[in-house]
DNA sequence: GATGGTCTGTGCGACAACACACATAGCGGA
DNA sequence: TCCGCTATGTGTGTTGTCGCACAGACCATC
C-alpha cells in the first residue's frame, strides 16, 4: 500500500523468505523466464549455467537409465528452486531436470549464486534448509516406490501435483503419468479408472480435475504426509537460527 | 617420516581431505566412538546431537514408514559423514541412522560443527559435497528400487557393503538383507542361492564372503556404477574451488 | 550327544504389475 | 462427414514377489 512495495509479488516461496535487503541485492542477477511443457533445464551431467526459482509450473527430477528410461525421483514447484547441486558447490549433477506443467521462472546465473552464497546470510541459510526438504522428498520417494502399491502412489502424485497446479484441472496425460510412475501406461488407465469411478478425480483427453481432494489424500500413501511436514519443518521460524541454537 | 606428522592416521576420507589447518582446528572437538551392530545413531525427527565420521563399519539410512517397516535409503561407510542435515541448518532429520556393519568413527558435536562452518573454508566445502553425493546415492536408490529385479539389486548392496567391509567377508544375515532391500526373507535366501550357485558369494550362517567381485559388479545394476561416478566427480580436484570457477 | 535355537532352503497358492494386442472414443482437419 | 490421430479402455497369459508354512542344517550348551 505504501509506495516503496515491491512491485511484482514474489510468487516463489524461496524468494519470498528472504528479508528485503537480500532480495533487492539479489534482484539485479534475476531473470524472467517461461517454463514450456517438456522442456529440459538440466541434463545429466551437463554444467548447470543458471538455477531456478519457479513462479508456477512443475519441475520433475529424473534419473535416466542407460536404456533411456527416465524416472521421477522429485518435483519442484514454487515453493522450491531447481540447482541444489549448485547452493552444494558442484557444476553439474546426474540428474535431468524437465517441465511437467508449463509455466515461469526466475532465474539466475548459477555463477551468481556462488557469489551471492559466500556471506552466508539468509538466503543460504534458506537456500540449504529446502536442499534439506528435497533430500527428505526424494528419500521419502526411495522408501515409497517398494513399499506402496500403484494406487496409493498415483494418488499422492496427484496431490502433490495439485499442491502446485494452479486450479483443480491440469493438462495431464496417463502415457506421462506412466512415464513418471515407472508404470506401463496401461496401469495407469486401470488405476485412474478406479479413482474416476470412486468420483475422486475426472478425466478426459489428457485433462485431470481433482474432485475430491480429501478423499484423494486418504487414498495417497503416507508418503504424502510425510514430505509436506518435513517441508514445513525445514522452513519454520523455530529453526531459522543457522548458528545460534 | 619427519616428525610432525600426524600421529594416528586419518581413516575417514573427508577428515583426510581437510588441509592440515583445518584439521587441527576440529581436532579438539573430535571424540572417538565405537559403532556397535544395531544401534540407533539418529531417530526421525529426534534432535541431532553428534555427527559421525565413520572410520570403518557402515551406517544404514533408513525411512520409517507409520507400520514401522524400516526401508534403506542409502548407506555411508568411511568415504562419508553422517548428519548432512546438519550441514544443510537442519537440527533434525527424518531418517533413522542404523549401524548396519559394526566399526568405529570420530564425532563432533552438531553445535561445534555449525561454527566450525561458517567461515567458508575447506570444511565447508567438502561436506557440502559430500552432501550432493549422498543425495545422488538416495536418487539413484529410489530410481532403482522400482526399476530393477531383486537380483541385481542385491548384488549392488553387497558390492556397496563390501567396498565399506574391512576385507572379503562380513557378518551379514539373509534376514537383515531382506529388511534393508524391502523384502521378504525368502526371496533373499532364493536369490542368494542364486548369487552362491554362480560362486559370486559363499555363506554360511551369517557370514557372508565375496568369491568374485568382477562378476558381482557384472551381475548387479548400473545403479552401483552411477553413484560411484557421482562420488568421484564430488571429490574431483578440477571442482574444488567453490566460488572461484 | 541330545536339545533347543537360529539360520537357511523350499513348496505352493495368491496377486500386482508386465507385455502386448486390440478395441473404443473423442477431436481436428480436409 | 469422413478420416486419421491420439487418448483411453480392456483381455489374456506371464512373471516376480509375497505370504506363509514347514523342512533341513548348523551351532552352542549342558
Amino acid at each position: 500500500m505504501h509506495r516503496n512495495s515491491r512491485p511484482p509479488p514474489i510468487q516463489n516461496q524461496l524468494l519470498a523468505a528472504l528479508p528485503d535487503k537480500e532480495y533487492k541485492r539479489l534482484l539485479p542477477h534475476l531473470e524472467s523466464v517461461s517454463l514450456s511443457f517438456m522442456e529440459v533445464l538440466y541434463e545429466s551431467g551437463e554444467p548447470i549455467t543458471h538455477i531456478y526459482f519457479p513462479n508456477d509450473g512443475l519441475i520433475s527430477l529424473l534419473i535416466v537409465m542407460e536404456d533411456e528410461t527416465p524416472r521421477e525421483v522429485g518435483l519442484i514447484g514454487n515453493e522450491g528452486m531447481l540447482g541444489t547441486a549448485v547452493v552444494l558447490g558442484m557444476k553439474t549433477t546426474p540428474i535431468r531436470a524437465l517441465i511437467q506443467m508449463p509455466g515461469s521462472a526466475v532465474r539466475m546465473k548459477a555463477q551468481a549464486l556462488r557469489e551471492e552464497l559466500k556471506p552466508g546470510g539468509r538466503l543460504q541459510s534458506v537456500l540449504q534448509r529446502y536442499t534439506h526438504a528435497l533430500f527428505t522428498q526424494v528419500s521419502q520417494s526411495a522408501a515409497c516406490t517398494g513399499s506402496h502399491e500403484l494406487k496409493p502412489r498415483l494418488a499422492r502424485w496427484l496431490m502433490m501435483t495439485h499442491d502446485r497446479a494452479p486450479g483443480d484441472e491440469f493438462v495431464m496425460k496417463h502415457e506421462f503419468m506412466a512415464m513418471m510412475l515407472g508404470v506401463t501406461r496401461s496401469m495407469v488407465t486401470r488405476v485412474a479408472g478406479s479413482l474416476q469411478n470412486e468420483k475422486m478425480i475426472r478425466y478426459t483427453r489428457g485433462q485431470v480435475t481433482i474432485l475430491d481432494r480429501s478423499r484423494l489424500e486418504a487414498t495417497a500413501c503416507e508418503c504424502y504426509g510425510a514430505v509436506k511436514a518435513e517441508y514445513a519443518r525445514s522452513t519454520a521460524k523455530s529453526s531459522i537460527n543457522t548458528a545460534s541454537g
